[in-house]
DNA sequence: CAGTGGTCTAGACCACAAT
DNA sequence: TTGTGGTCTAGACCACTGC
């Protein structure tokens, strides 16, 4: 039995189109984290290929942490590791190397809104809906966020219930609009406090600020999230891996 | 016609082995950028493994940056590709998006020194070698650096001849000690110009100053050079991948 | 125990580069 | 034309998981 690679090009090899098939099949949510896929055997009949072509695209995939291989057990999809990877901007200790509380989050306003000319420009819309809040360290407030989203992915969701997010907007993204983050660019910058920023979070207006424009994308590469980051410039690190 | 592996523990898989040979033998220098490595049926025929296992091996050196295929032609050793990566504090371009000029580099100092408890907690040793620079962008400094280099490794790098330096430190580490960087670590904070730094940058004591710390480790995960980097906060910019 | 991924083989044919 | 990497196959056996 032989199944229909999805609309890709023929072109391309078989390892290829078969990756980007079950790509699509994982953003469309047909698989969920705690189920296997079905079994390399099992796609290779599917798709009429052999089984090395099918693990070549199965590595390709592992290799984007979108599938994780679990010997004996089989391959599962894998929610964005990325996630763990938010808080880099706070000192994650205190100085004497002892692990910090938590990190709490207060969602200030959720609403439709028409995008800044940045937002639009990496979004791609004016057509979005604004996300307001305050992340906090120890019950101090360590760096508020302006978040644009468009609405035409994510309608409704300036209605969704505050008891539906938890600490992370991206499983949020996932589990009820079934968009995958799977990669972002932040840049980094440096600016003074406006009245509004320095209120939050009890600083002094003009006082340096650290800000952190991060612009998200999903699975296939459209942009899905552009956010501006501020926090106190003192006290302030963002750890970054060059490769 | 076969040919023992590097040491390396025997309990791992065949093409394990082998990429830690090959490792080993880029990192002695045994090939450059502009040769081939032998070829898969060659390396093959060498170790006595099927040209399937020499291709995974292959494979993973390739998916770290190290090995370079081209088809038809041959695989070769890539010389980090890293180094354009070190500019991304700069704004690249002007605000109309018009490239900038060639960022410049000027050696002030190398000297034999003790590290800084910092520097040599990162690179685990207090014999340095101490590298003072100050890079510029159309004639604007833009950045204060200093290095530290453990003297074992780098044994009369301080007596160098100016000539041998390009504006990009690593393939000199390379080129004359053996030295391939493969991957850092960057933090980046703000904090305020000493007297040194704001005469060398042209700006006032106490300004703000965006800080970058840069640890690199070698080809082996052995950490190689550790540099602090200061630079006007006004107009910095760093941009970071997140996957 | 059956089923899964992990390793490895020994071929085949194709696409491309260098000569 | 020759030699290289690129794709693909159809098996084999091993290591591990879950029942």
């Amino acid at each position: 039995m032989s199944t229909r690679f999805a609309m890709t090009d023929a072109r391309l090899p078989a390892y290829a189109r078969l990756r980007d098939t079950l790509t699509a099949r994982i953003a469309a949510g047909d698989w969920t984290p705690d189920q296997p896929i079905p079994s390399e055997a099992r796609l290779a009949r599917e798709f009429d290929v052999s089984v090395g072509t099918v693990r070549k695209a199965v590595d390709g995939l592992v290799g984007e942490g979108l599938l994780e291989r679990r010997q004996g057990s089989g391959t599962y999809m894998r929610a964005p590791s990325f996630n763990a990877t938010l808080f880099r901007f706070f000192p994650m200790r205190e100085g004497n190397g002892e692990p910090m509380t938590i990190p709490q989050s207060k969602m200030i306003k959720r609403s439709l809104a028409e995008a800044s000319a940045e937002a639009a420009g990496a979004l791609g819309t004016k057509d979005v809906i604004k996300i307001v809040r305050l992340r906090s360290l120890a019950d101090q407030p360590v760096l508020f966020e302006e978040i644009y989203i468009p609405k035409a992915r994510f309608s409704g969701f300036e209605a969704l219930p505050d008891a539906a997010f938890g600490p992370l907007l991206y499983p949020t993204y996932f589990e009820h609009f079934g968009v995958l983050v799977k990669r972002a660019t932040d840049e980094v910058s440096f600016g003074r406090a406006s009245d509004a920023v320095a209120q939050q979070l009890r600083i002094r207006t003009n006082d340096p600020l650290a800000v952190i424009c991060r612009t998200a994308f999903d699975i296939e590469g459209k942009p899905v999230e552009w956010r501006i980051a501020s926090g106190n410039a003192e006290g302030f690190r963002y750890r970054s891996e060059i490769n």
